[in-house]
RNA sequence: GGAGUAGUACUCAAGCGGCUGAAGAGGUGCCCCUGCUAAGGGCAUAGGUCGGGGAACCGGCGCGAGGGUUCAAAUCCCUCCUACUCCGCCA
């Protein structure tokens, strides 16, 4: 969420920085009069509340004083009613202007590259060689079954469609890959674990900035309690510190959860039909931090670090893009997005996503932190990357792994984990 | 799933329509006494948020959350959430 204060203050540099994602933001010269209209009817409503407060105060030494009361009763009798007239006006107000700075997006970091979609998102750098193969490579979803590791049909029968069962030495990859990534965030890069619930309610989905434009690409269980199925363990992670006053020794807090994140993939219908690039259901390792303003842009290239440690010791190729003003994220500033190299595609696909949301997430949240021990408490910046999505590496090492006999070798570092070198 | 009980400030806890913007205790902070590994005394301690103001300050809201009744609610009514206890079931 944005400041109001500080769209109230330079409306128009605001929208000029948010119309850099490509749309129109005008509409918030209009948030900024009924924010004008809010604070008129405050100062109105105020000045009628401490009048009244007074009033009733004296109506009750009155009483006791055995006093007549009617006159001061009557008075009393007609503020009662404009009170409440302003309060239903003051509500309807809140309400509107609430419900514009939900769906309005985060400014866009102003160094970051202005551009329309991904196909302006510039380079940052290229990491790995790929692979040269002397023989047709075989996409994931040609290996997968042919190594009888992955079943896209009896996951269909047994469930939908962009489900997978993982079988055998598949299955053994999958939670290899999630133990290594736990173990190097946690052991190497002094993330603390989490462990977090897949079911969410309403607030942290909205506290997270999916909700509420984001809701169709969530599962809701059929429940009257408004709960969701998990889209990233970024939502449970940043509402780990909802509605919490942190102290500033705290920080930065840094976290490594694992989950299985649930997406109806709503508007992809078509896109990444086959294999497992695209599912309902995959797992991801995510780092998340809280920070102090001063330090969040430090720990962006931090958490992005990190997330390359992952493919560098996996051996991967792959490269990084910034994502331009048209392409970030609804709640982030600036992002990095983490694309490993896939030989079925001949070309890259997105692993990972770094971002830093600022206090975007943090005002919607409510996380604040006391810079000093006396100090006004302050927004908190919190990020984070993925590190990385699980299934999307299984299909880069099955595809770059892959030998002239159909086997695939097993990066050397998952070797403890795997106990065997090879996939056959 | 059934039957209860409870949610008040950093913590414990009193209050059950106006004198409580919240007694009391602990904790914490400052000061005094004393002097040696103890303790006694005094004072202070609602944070947060919103509105006004250059500021010191003034005001609104706040007793789990949201509604309602009333001139006035922590205190009465309704809905929800959470925690705990007992029974049943269960990994």
């Amino acid at each position: 969420m944005l400041d109001l204060k500080r769209i109230r203050e330079n409306v128009d540099g605001v929208i000029k920085r948010l119309n850099q994602r490509g749309e129109d933001f005008s509409y918030l010269h209009e948030l900024v009069k009924h924010d004008e209209e809010r604070r008129e009817i405050i100062s109105a409503l105020e000045t009628l509340k401490a009048q009244r407060n007074a009033t009733s105060k004296s109506i009750g030494k009155l009483k006791r004083e055995g006093k007549d009361i009617d006159e001061v009763m009557a008075t009393l009798e007609h503020d009662k009613v404009t009170i409440q007239q302003l309060e239903k006006t003051l509500t309807s107000l809140e309400n509107s202007i609430e419900k514009t700075l939900l769906m309005t997006p985060n400014i866009p970091h102003e160094n970051i590259p202005i551009g329309k979609d991904e196909d302006d998102n510039p380079l940052i750098k290229t990491v790995g060689d790929i692979p040269k193969f002397t023989f047709e490579v075989k996409p994931h979803w040609e290996l997968g079954p042919e190594l009888n590791i992955l079943d896209f049909d009896r996951a269909t029968k047994m469930s939908a469609s962009r489900f997978t069962v993982y079988k055998g030495l598949g299955a053994r990859l999958e939670r290899a890959l999630i133990q290594f990534m736990m173990d190097l965030h946690s052991d190497t890069h002094g993330y603390t674990e989490l462990i977090l619930p897949y079911i969410i309610n309403r607030k942290s989905m909205v506290a997270a900035g999916q909700f509420p434009k984001f809701e169709d690409d969530a599962f809701k269980l059929v429940d009257d309690r408004d709960l969701y199925l998990n889209p990233t363990a970024e939502v449970p992670s940043i509402n780990m510190h909802r509605d919490e006053i942190l102290t500033a020794d705290q920080l930065p807090i840094r976290y490594v959860a694992f989950t299985t994140a649930f997406r109806q993939e709503a508007g992809s219908a078509g896109r990444d039909t086959r294999g497992i690039i695209r599912q309902h259901q995959f797992n991801k390792v995510e780092l998340i931090q809280f920070t102090t303003p001063e330090q969040s842009y430090e720990a962006l290239d931090c958490i992005l670090a990190s997330s390359e440690q992952v493919l560098k010791q996996l051996k991967l190729p792959y490269r990084v893009v910034e994502l331009c003003s048209g392409d970030i994220g609804f709640a982030m500033a600036k992002t990095y997005d983490i694309e490993v190299y896939i030989p079925a595609y001949k070309t890259y696909r997105e692993i990972g996503s770094i971002s830093n949301a600022e206090d975007y997430q943090a005002r919607r949240a409510n996380i604040k932190y006391r810079p000093t021990k006396d100090a006004k408490p302050e927004f908190v910046h919190t990020l984070n990357g993925s590190g990385l999505a699980v299934g999307r590496t299984v299909v880069a090492i099955l595809e770059n792994y892959q030998q002239e006999d159909g086997s695939v070798k097993v990066p050397e570092v998952l070797i403890p984990y795997m106990k065997i070198d090879t996939i056959k």
